[in-house]
DNA sequence: TTTTCATTTTGGCAAGACCAATTTTGCCCC
DNA sequence: GGGGCAAAATTGGTCTTGCCAAAATGAAAA
């Protein structure tokens, strides 16, 4: 995988963007470092100045750069770690998850509606039939935020949601986790999702913090295992 | 030149790329609706079709339109709501704050350090310090923050820095809460901090939950009186 | 009616020119 | 030598023109 980082099909501002954003991050350059001049640029990379321009403002609106009129185009903080942000440990995600998770688990028992729980019951059977890992994912995770829509609180969907794509960031799909938990033998976290539905049912507010908690500790398990295969340990940095 | 919406020290493809996005808003163009030629757009705007591109790239980034070679530009999803988006209600915020940081101030007591504590008494003298509701509000923030770092897990940091953020979007910066908040008369926020922090000093996981939820509650008290000010009330949409 | 293909439309990219903000340089004066 | 100031060079900002390639269009052919 060291060849292009562009497909060819591309415009060409994008793949240009890329490139300038990989030199930033290859060559380590500090927040606040100037770049070459547009016209340099532009001939070093074999473009008009009008497309490198059009990279850069993607590069600026994207938050890597910022350009100073009449001065130059400066590096951002965000811009030097771009490349090699592999965001929150999945460990750490998983703490997260079980705090604000097993709340909302709480949450949900006493606002939820029928709609709500038919829909929760939905995704646990499609995670049932689910041959691929992909689907079996996306019915997970429709379980999870299917919760938090369930406390009729909208912040709360959106964290949920945003905690789950981390979930799946570069470093998370290196370790081959999602096939882990999806190869996982008879499914603990279809059985898992289960019983949170029944508690659910009940409106049992604090059995199902109880049992949302145990689902993520289980994960933390089924995590920690599929890890142990990689060498590098699931330690951030 | 009409009265132009966008600062005429600001560099033209962002004028252009308000200007789009406002005929977006205002004409309620449904996604998928194709935008003019950009020819015709460059012409109607009297900018370059250099400069019209360059706006449209801006936005393509941010996800408004989508542009299709030899096809058109399209608007997306994202951007019929981009204007009108008011954000989640503040009372809504509220709602998953109380949920969220009363754990995190639970966890927060059992896994602070002193440096941590040092900081976030920092914060609170910073706020009782504090003239202006720019600083005010910025020492609360570190507080509610700090509080957050304390668990050492970083996505909590994010989220509770999120929260914050939303807190103040154009809905609620219109009703005018934040100098509410602001000149609550004996600024019972930052005696709540003060509790806040002796529990935490103690470790005390329970009172510190308590005292974090009780917080919360009196902010929406001072929000919902705040806001009777306004013609509008608080509700979401 | 369906298919094919030339035409038109539309975005993609390049090159050159000039303007405006900023930075640098060099000179004058103290 | 040091400080201040103006000209010059640098650098981004915008416009214009030209041509290419992909996609949509519509007329002609099957």
């Amino acid at each position: 995988m060291a060849g292009d980082t562009t497909a060819p099909g591309m415009r060409l501002y994008r793949q240009v963007a890329d490139r300038v954003a990989r030199i930033i991050a290859d060559e380590a350059l500090k927040p606040g470092t100037r770049l070459p001049p547009e016209r340099e640029l532009a001939a070093r990379l074999n473009v008009a100045r009008s497309t490198l321009r059009e990279a850069m403002i993607a590069l600026e609106i994207s938050g890597q750069v910022t350009i100073r009129t009449g001065s130059g185009i400066y590096v951002t903080e965000a811009a030097a770690s771009a490349e090699d942000d592999l965001g929150p440990s999945p460990l750490e995600l998983l703490d997260a998850r079980e705090l604000i998770e097993g709340e909302i688990a709480a949450r949900a028992a006493m606002s939820i509606d029928a709609n709500r729980l038919m829909a929760i019951e939905a995704s646990i059977e499609a995670m049932a039939k689910a041959h691929e890992p992909d689907t079996h994912r996306e019915a997970d995770r429709a379980f999870h935020v299917g919760l938090a829509e369930a406390t009729r609180i909208d912040p709360l969907v959106s964290i949920v949601d945003n905690l789950w794509s981390q979930m799946f960031s570069p470093i998370f799909e290196r370790m081959g986790v999602l096939t882990g938990l999806f190869g996982d033998p008879d499914d603990t976290a279809l059985r898992h999702h289960r019983l949170i539905l029944d508690a659910l049912a009940a409106r049992d507010a604090e059995l199902c913090r109880a049992r949302m908690q145990a689902h993520l500790i289980d994960v933390r398990r089924v995590l920690l295992r599929a890890s142990a295969f990689s060498s590098d340990t699931p330690g951030n940095s």
